[in-house]
RNA sequence: GGGCUUAUAGCUCAGAUGGUUAGAGCACACGCUUGAUAAGCGUGGGGUCAGUGGUUCAAGUCCACUUGAGCCCA
């Protein structure tokens, strides 16, 4: 670090002594008017991590209460977002400020490393690579990857000016952390919450796996689209009131024949009318509005006619019959049942579809998969002979030779055979493919974990808290609770297995008859192995192995015949554990409840709902005292950046701080109302900018009039000094009160919005501004002079000190010159206590009557500016100014009693007050140059004489300054 | 389609419990200053408070609907 060269010594002699200039005291500072932020603050950054800035607050603070902001983790496989960077930005602003308010404040980072992006990425790479690796490989290049960059986001966090303790900051996927997510998973099995049922995921039938989401690409698909007339027996037909005199069939459609055999139930849409409709020999129930196209599909020749019309709701739980299978599709009721397409009717197999399987559920059907990993029909006693064993699968070479799959084909003849298809036709769509074989996936259920959270009434507990939480007015804002009140209320049971190999192993074992054993001690025996180890040890071991040691519960297999379960815990259930890992172990000084989560307000359903849940279960109560959230980074148009055609530059921090400087961007962040979203382009950031220059010149000024002010020395009483100072610290004190209103309330924006107005109104156009002339012409102990600048310097540090949590770079290096003289000091603001205004800056006496001062003062400069424009005067000073004031009253008092402070105050050569006549307030100017009056050369005020003894002739009043 | 939220000058924000011509800073225009100078000061223009309809003596502020936008879910 360097300590750039004082400038003050480097004048022309030949200037010196009988300048006049010379002789004033202007302003003097090192502190650069430039910030070079970009280039500056990585120097700032290297100095507090020399001094340990982190650790000295936290030493400063020990002892003190704590107030724990625990740290939602990133995603680790990307650069910082800028969004990332705001969150982060706004948990270093509530810390710093919590911290000089007198809190300890331990705030330990944490890393989200687990999960489907990251193992997506590395498993594309190992495929473009053409390499075959097995899971414990493919899981340590998943580490390797999450490792990189959580290094490189650590640097860019930091680049932010985010302080924290990256010596215990948590990872999800240590070891230790991994141990504790099990134990958190053990404590939902011992509970008796821990279940194992289907859910339908999709499925890639050559690698036999479950394809997220992510992973399957759409691509054009023919399929056979087929009408399924299922029979509606007479006596059924008779309950419900519909005619029996000719067989009656419910039409469905679909394009998957092949889930025909897995068919439980049929779907209609509950306000949806249904026709009974007569096609001569038999009768057909079909959504109204859809007769016309199922009767073109059948290629009929005549519209057929409508017997009846019945609402859906209605036909709730006629049983109809399956085509071929010997027993019924019970009809049941889903809103999302269209008449866009097909009947109106739908095929419902609760095993093959997202919808199916949420109406299974509603109707407690099976989750009826008969279609084994090899996507091949299963003998399961109810698959007809002559399709078990056929495929479902359509393999590239069928594609191409446009042929439909074996199992298609099968359940086709099956149904024409039943005299159950209605009508075939080709059908041309977009349909989901496997991302590595290229063939279609299926939808299939397979075994999962749920966790119940009713059984144990948890749901009720969460509920419970989330209301106490609320009535401590603890989300904020406060529709945080309804937010997570809905995702709480609605949550089904949840699916917390995955699988997937980049996460934590589900400790589970399988018997030679593939029966699931799972128990609570077992977990924690091998949770105390992983430890230690590293989940690979899961993945690199026999069963005998991890079990070895282990008590095994009574009625388990011996671990020769057991083998390990291949599934991960959903990542949800690690970010669900870090109230566990961390608060819970107290890691880094930190303590359990969290006093505050803050995170963007998608959390509700993600990070907080996991957190609440994880926590209730494991330790009966939530693990945050408050919610603070914000909302989405959009453009200027308040559309989100992806969709934006402006943005298409790179959204990371670093993009927007090698522009700007991580200053300019804390400070936007800061004047940002961050409840609601968040607009960023270049027009708001330039007027960021200029607010910034507009505090750091603030500060430059204030530090270069206190050049020859040291406190210790020459600081006066409050008492004692004069009223336009004194209104200054009132006005100051309020700004205080304001402002810490302010933070308390997390309102960053208005700290920004009264920092500004205070620098731009009450100081530089109004404080600032009368108080030059004093500042440089009078003398150097000048009981006015001393008495301003005392105030400045108690006005600086707590400016200085309300703007640090937000403007770190610029407070802590205006702070340095102030208390240091150099641009780098050990004492850093952010070490210093929150501003707090004794009670000798507050006089409201003065401030009113300064204030009624200051009414008069607008008028003043309204009435100068016509001169000003025509040419008579130029600054202000080279006015007069008579007022007209109207006898008698409280402002003319105010102002005979202020008379020889009004040029002062207005900057003007000469106040005459005079009686209004017709009673209103007035003024009127003159140049002071029609007046006969001189303009003195040094204080630039026009006087009455100058002294003409004098060398340069100045004013009465610098003479005797120039005496000193 | 559902839940939660949001809409005040070009930009960022104020506008308790409904009550005089809707405020501030920035930006903009026109000047001044050149002793805060890649700074500082003054004056000024600019808003049918997203739209429509209601309640009321009176609505930016209450109610309903519509539209745009965001997050989450389907």
């Amino acid at each position: 670090m360097t300590t750039p060269s004082a400038p003050v010594a480097s004048r022309p002699f030949a200037e010196m002594a009988t300048d006049l200039k010379d002789t004033l005291l202007l302003p003097k500072t090192d502190f650069p008017m430039r910030a070079n932020l970009v280039q500056r603050e990585p120097a700032r950054i290297a100095h507090w991590e020399k001094l340990g800035l982190y650790e000295r607050i936290q030493q400063r603070r020990a002892g003190a209460p704590a107030f724990v902001l625990h740290d939602g983790p990133p995603f680790t496989n990307g650069d910082v977002h800028i969004g990332t960077a705001l969150n982060k930005t706004l948990k270093d602003m509530v810390n710093r400020y919590k911290s000089m308010r007198g809190f300890r404040t331990p705030y330990v980072p944490g890393w989200d490393c687990h999960g489907l992006p990251i193992e997506q990425k590395v498993s594309r790479e190992v495929q473009e690579q053409k390499l075959t690796l097995s899971t414990g490989e493919l899981r340590a290049r998943c580490d390797a990857f999450a490792e990189t960059w959580i290094e490189r986001q650590k640097s860019q966090f930091k680049r932010v000016g985010v302080l924290a303790d990256w010596k215990h900051e948590y990872k999800t996927k240590a070891p230790a952390f991994e141990a504790d997510v099990l134990r958190t998973f053990a404590a939902f099995v011992e509970q008796g919450l821990v279940y194992r049922s289907k859910k339908p995921v999709y499925w890639s039938i050559p690698f036999e796996t479950a394809l997220a989401e992510a992973e399957i690409e759409y691509q054009p698909h023919v399929s056979p689209s087929i009408w399924v007339k299922f029979p509606v027996p007479a006596a059924e037909a008779a309950k419900f009131g519909l005619p029996t005199d000719k067989p009656l069939f419910v039409v469905i459609w679909t394009t998957t024949p092949w889930t025909i055999p897995a068919n439980l139930a049929i779907a209609v849409h509950p306000e949806v009318e249904y026709a009974v409709a007569d096609l001569g020999a038999e009768r057909i129930v079909v959504a109204s509005a859809l007769l016309g196209s199922v009767a073109a599909a059948a290629k009929l020749e005549t519209q057929p006619a409508v017997v009846k019309t019945i609402r859906g709701d209605a036909l709730e739980q006629l049983q109809p019959r399956h085509p071929f299978i010997d027993r019924a599709a019970p009809v049941v009721l889903a809103d999302y049942v269209t008449t866009e397409s097909g009947t109106g009717c739908v095929h419902t197999a609760p095993g093959h579809g997202a919808e199916d399987y949420q109406t299974g559920l509603k109707y407690k059907l099976p989750i009826y998969c008969p279609v084994g990993d090899d996507g091949k029909y299963l003998d399961d006693g109810q698959i007809p002979a002559d399709l078990v064993g056929l495929t479902c699968l359509e393999s590239v070479e069928d594609l191409k030779a446009k042929k439909t799959s074996p199992a298609n084909i099968a359940v086709l003849k099956k149904l024409d055979a039943a005299g159950a298809l209605l009508a075939k036709q080709r059908y041309e769509h977009s349909y989901p493919h496997c991302w590595r074989s290229k063939t279609p996936i299926i939808f299939r259920a397979v075994d999962q974990w749920f966790v119940s959270l009713d059984k144990a009434g948890h749901r009720q507990v969460a509920l419970n808290e989330i209301a106490k939480i609320a009535s401590a007015q603890g989300w904020i804002p406060a529709w945080g609770e309804a937010r997570i009140r809905g995702a709480v209320e609605s949550r089904p049971d949840w699916c917390i297995s995955r699988q997937r190999s980049w996460g934590v192993p589900i400790i589970a074992f399988y018997g030679p008859d593939k029966q699931a054993y799972l128990d609570a001690g077992v977990i924690r025996a091998v949770a105390e192995k992983i430890a230690t180890r590293g989940t690979n040890f899961w993945y690199d071991s026999t069963a005998v192995q991890i079990l070895d040691g282990v008590t095994l519960p009574a009625g388990w297999p011996a671990p020769a015949d057991l083998t390990c379960g291949r599934d991960t815990l959903d990542v949800w259930i690690d970010s669900g554990s870090t109230q566990a890992a961390v608060l819970k172990r107290g890691q880094g000084g930190t303590h359990w409840p969290a006093d505050l989560y803050l995170e963007g307000s998608d959390q509700h359903r993600g990070w907080f709902q996991s957190s609440l849940w994880c926590s209730v279960i494991a330790s009966g109560g939530a693990p945050y005292k408050a919610v603070l959230t914000h909302g989405f980074i959009v453009d200027k148009n308040r559309q989100k950046i992806s969709k934006s055609s402006t943005y298409q530059k790179p959204q990371t921090a670093d993009a927007y701080i090698a522009q700007h400087g991580a200053d300019v961007i804390r400070l936007w962040i800061a004047s940002q109302d961050f409840r609601d979203d968040i607009p960023v382009d270049d027009e708001i950031l330039k007027n960021v900018g200029e607010a910034y220059r507009l505090f750091r010149n603030t500060f430059r000024f204030q530090l270069s009039t206190l050049f020859d002010f040291k406190a210790a020395e020459h600081a006066m009483p409050v008492a004692e000094m004069d009223a336009l100072d004194r209104w200054a610290l009132h006005q100051a004190a309020g700004l205080i009160d304001e402002c810490t209103k302010a933070y308390e309330a997390y309102e960053f924006h208005r700290v920004y919005q009264l920092c500004n107005q205070f620098c731009s109104v009450t100081l530089s156009a109004v404080y600032h501004d009368i108080l030059k002339d004093r500042l440089y012409t009078l003398g150097a102990n000048h009981r006015l002079r001393r008495s301003s600048q005392t105030a400045i310097h108690h006005i600086f540090r707590a400016l200085v000190r309300l703007l640090a949590p937000a403007i770190t770079f610029t407070a802590d290096e205006a702070w340095s010159y102030a208390t240091a003289g150099s641009e780098y000091t050990e004492d850093s603001v952010h070490l210093q206590d929150w501003p707090v205004a004794p009670a000798d800056w507050r006089s409201p006496a003065i401030d009113a009557e300064i204030g009624a001062l200051l009414k008069v003062r607008a008028l003043v400069n309204e009435r100068l500016e016509p001169a000003r424009q025509a040419g008579t005067i130029g600054k202000s000073l080279d006015a007069a100014v008579t007022l007209q004031v109207p006898a008698g009253d409280a402002l003319a008092l105010t102002l005979e009693r202020h008379r020889d402070f009004l040029p002062e105050l207005f900057i003007v050569s000469a106040v005459t007050l005079a009686a209004a006549p017709a009673g209103a307030l007035n003024a009127t100017v003159q140049p002071c140059a029609e007046l006969g009056l001189h303009r003195c050369p040094r204080c630039w005020r026009w006087v009455p004489a100058l002294e003409e003894k004098a060398p340069e002739k100045p004013c009465p009043r610098c003479v005797k300054a120039l005496s000193r």
